[in-house]
DNA sequence: ATTACTATACCAACTAGACGGTTTAGTAAT
DNA sequence: ATTACTAAACCGTCTAGTTGGTATAGTAAT
C-alpha cells in the first residue's frame, strides 16, 4: 500500500546518453516524439513558447508523462540541444564524403553541414541557443563542438580567422532569416551555397 | 473624482520619434535614464530578465514611472530597438567620414558600424531582438534599416552577394560571442576588423 | 497457474510564484 | 489645473514543477 511515487521521480534522465529509439517493451519512444514536437514547436513558434503546456498540445501527452521523460525544462533543451549537436556532425561527415578531393573539402563540409542543419528549421537552431541562454551550462555540447570546429578551420588553406569568419557567415545568414531581415543570404541557399564555396575556391587560389 | 488615469496610458510613446533627451522643465530625461537602464540590464542578464520589476530595482524609478514612459512591454522593447537603430547609422556617417578615399569605403563603413554598435554590449543585440521576436511586427524599423544597408552593399565593388556575406560574418561572430561559444571572431575586435577589412581589399582586387 | 510484488510509463489536478498590467491615492513643481 | 511622477496594493494569466495516483508489463516465489 506504500506509494511507490517518490522512486518514479528520482530514476529518469539516465538514458538521455543512450541513444535509444524505443522502451524495452518495443513500444516506440516517446521520448523521441516529444523531442520531435518540441523542435517544431519551437521552430514554428519560437522559443517563448516551448512551453509544457504547448507541447501537451502538440503531442497529446500529459505534462505528467512530459516530466517523466525529461526531469525539468533545461533537460528536455539539453536534449534538443544534443540532438543538434550529433545531426551536425553526420551531416558533416557527408559531406566530407562527397567532397573528397575537392579543395579544402574539410572547410567545405563544415559549412555546408552547418548550413544543412540550419535549413530544416532556420528558426530552431537560435531559438534552442536562446532557451539556453538562460542557462550557459546546457551550451556546453555545443561549445565543444565548436573548439573542435575551429581547430579543424585552423588547417585551411585560407588559414583559420578567414575560415572562421565563412562560418560565422553561415550562421549570420540564418540570423538575418529568423528574424524575417532578409531571406537566407538574400538569395536561395543555393545560390548562397555557391557563392560560399566560390569564395573558398577563390581566396584559395589567391593564396592567404 | 473620476479617475484620470485612463488619459495617462493614452498619451505617451507619441514622442518616441523625436529624438527629445531631457523634458521640457529641463530635467534630465527618465525615459533616456530607463532606456540606458533597460539595455544594461539586458546587456547583463539577458532579454529573459527584462521584467519592469527588475527596471524599477535598476532605476530606481517606480512601476508607475515605467509605465508613465512606456504604456507596456512592447513600446519599451520598440524604442529600446529605435535608438539602436539610430545609433547605428550614426555610427556608419562616422565611418565613411574616416574613410574618405578608402576603397568600397560605403561597404567598410556598413561593417564597422555593425562591428561598432555590437561591441559596446554584445548581448544587448540579439536580447533584444529575442524579445522583439514574440511580436514581429516589433521589427519593422530594423527591417527597414537592413533593406536599406543591402541596397547600398549591391553597389560595392564585390558585388552585393559578397558584400552581404561579409555582414553576415559580423552578425555571426556577435552570436557566437554572445553564446560564449568563442571569443568575437575568436581574436580580438582590432584583429577580427583587419580581417574583415582584408578581405573586402583584396576581393576588390582580384575582381569579381 | 496463481499470487505478490516491482519498475516502468504514464495522467489529471493542483500549487506557488512570476509577470504584465491596472488602479488608487497622493505629492510636488509649474 | 496640469504635468510628472511615487508608492503600493491588487488582478488575471501563464508557467514550472509537485503530488498522488493508475495501467501495464515483467519477475519470482509458491
Amino acid at each position: 500500500m506504500v506509494s511507490s511515487a517518490k522512486s518514479v521521480s528520482a530514476t529518469n534522465d539516465n538514458n538521455a546518453a543512450a541513444g535509444k529509439q524505443s522502451d524495452k517493451c518495443g513500444r516506440p519512444s516517446l521520448r523521441e516524439h516529444i523531442l520531435d514536437a518540441a523542435e517544431a514547436l519551437v521552430a514554428e513558434q519560437g522559443a517563448a513558447r516551448l512551453t509544457f503546456d504547448a507541447l501537451v498540445q502538440q503531442t497529446g501527452v500529459s505534462k505528467g508523462g512530459l516530466l517523466y521523460h525529461f526531469a525539468n525544462k533545461d533537460a528536455l533543451v539539453q536534449a534538443m540541444l544534443q540532438r543538434l549537436v550529433d545531426r551536425k556532425e553526420v551531416r558533416r561527415a557527408e559531406f566530407l564524403k562527397d567532397l573528397k578531393g575537392s579543395r579544402d573539402a574539410n572547410l567545405k563540409s563544415i559549412l555546408l553541414a552547418a548550413m544543412s542543419c540550419e535549413e530544416e528549421a532556420p528558426a530552431l537552431h537560435s531559438a534552442i541557443l536562446a532557451a539556453a541562454a538562460n542557462n550557459p551550462e546546457l551550451l556546453a555540447p555545443l561549445r565543444e563542438q565548436t573548439d573542435a570546429l575551429f581547430a579543424e578551420l585552423d588547417e585551411s588553406e585560407l588559414g583559420g580567422e578567414r575560415a572562421r569568419l565563412l562560418l560565422f557567415a553561415v550562421h549570420g545568414a540564418r540570423l538575418f532569416e529568423q528574424l524575417g531581415l532578409c531571406q537566407y543570404g538574400c538569395c536561395d541557399r543555393e545560390r548562397f551555397a555557391e557563392v560560399l564555396l566560390g569564395l573558398v575556391d577563390d581566396l584559395g587560389r589567391t593564396g592567404k
